[in-house]
DNA sequence: CACTGATCATCA
DNA sequence: TGATGATCAGTG
């Protein structure tokens, strides 16, 4: 028998990684906190990316702030989300900030996000509002890859993003272009711009944007894995 | 219910 | 300012 505790080290492997992360499905956010010292807020009204440190600091990623992803060596990108009592998601999934400008030879296979989705490990976390912080509980992980059929859904709709993005229409995108992705703000407050494409050409200023993964895809993802209703 | 736009903390 | 980690809260 061995004790959880968390790894102190990056993971040398997938399986490591997944192992590690399969150890730590069923305990509460209160014991992962307790047991790796890490205070516990009252809710994540000031703290929205707390369990998102919680798991890294378990898991051995590189915390913090590295543009790349969390496990760089293994090439894995983490991820927890929020889940009803269904194992559906409670919000959309942030992926990364969408570029505005300089985006002459950006293409899909090169682009950001698809570096970001080539693989991730999924850590579901019991999200509902009415289950105190601490007494939520972290479920199974899925280590995931975009299936043929899902990147090229992903693909379809970046591609109609960027586009709008690229022809100065980014003012014009809503949350509803896109099956399985889409664009909505990702800033510190409505105070912060950045610059982007006008209708004309010219520079503007506009809210830094990001791309969302919606709830149905999520939703379809972890239930292929979990074999879950999907409705 | 999904969409919308806003927001929070921390770090470089 | 913009990257990391995301959720909040009001409105159709």
């Amino acid at each position: 028998m061995s004790a959880l505790i968390p790894l102190t080290t990056s993971p040398q492997t997938q399986a490591e990684l997944l192992t590690q992360a399969q150890r730590l499905a069923g305990y509460s956010l209160g014991e992962l906190a307790a047991m790796a010292g890490l205070p516990i807020p009252k809710d994540l009204k000031r703290d929205k990316g707390w369990i998102g440190i919680l798991l890294e600091l378990w898991l051995g990623a590189s915390a913090g702030s590295k543009p790349e992803q969390d496990f760089a060596a293994l090439g894995v990108e983490l991820k927890t989300i929020p889940i009803d009592s269904l194992g559906r998601p409670l919000e959309t999934t942030f992926v990364c900030v969408a570029p505005l400008t300089g985006n002459t030879g950006v293409t899909w296979e090169n682009s950001h996000i698809r570096h970001k989705l080539k693989c991730v490990l999924w850590v579901p976390v019991e999200g509902e509002r009415s289950i105190p912080l601490a007494e939520r509980r972290v479920g199974s992980p899925l280590l995931w890859t975009p299936s043929a059929e899902e990147e090229r859904q992903l693909q379809m709709d970046w591609e109609e993003l960027m586009d709008l993005i690229v022809l100065g229409q980014v003012e014009k995108i809503t949350a509803r272009h896109g099956e399985v992705l889409q664009l909505r703000p990702k800033a510190a407050n409505s105070k912060a711009l950045t610059e982007a494409i006008g209708a004309h050409g010219e520079p503007i200023l506009t809210l830094p944007r990001g791309f969302y993964l919606k709830k149905n895809f999520t939703s379809a993802l972890l239930a292929r894995h979990f074999m879950l209703q999907t409705y």
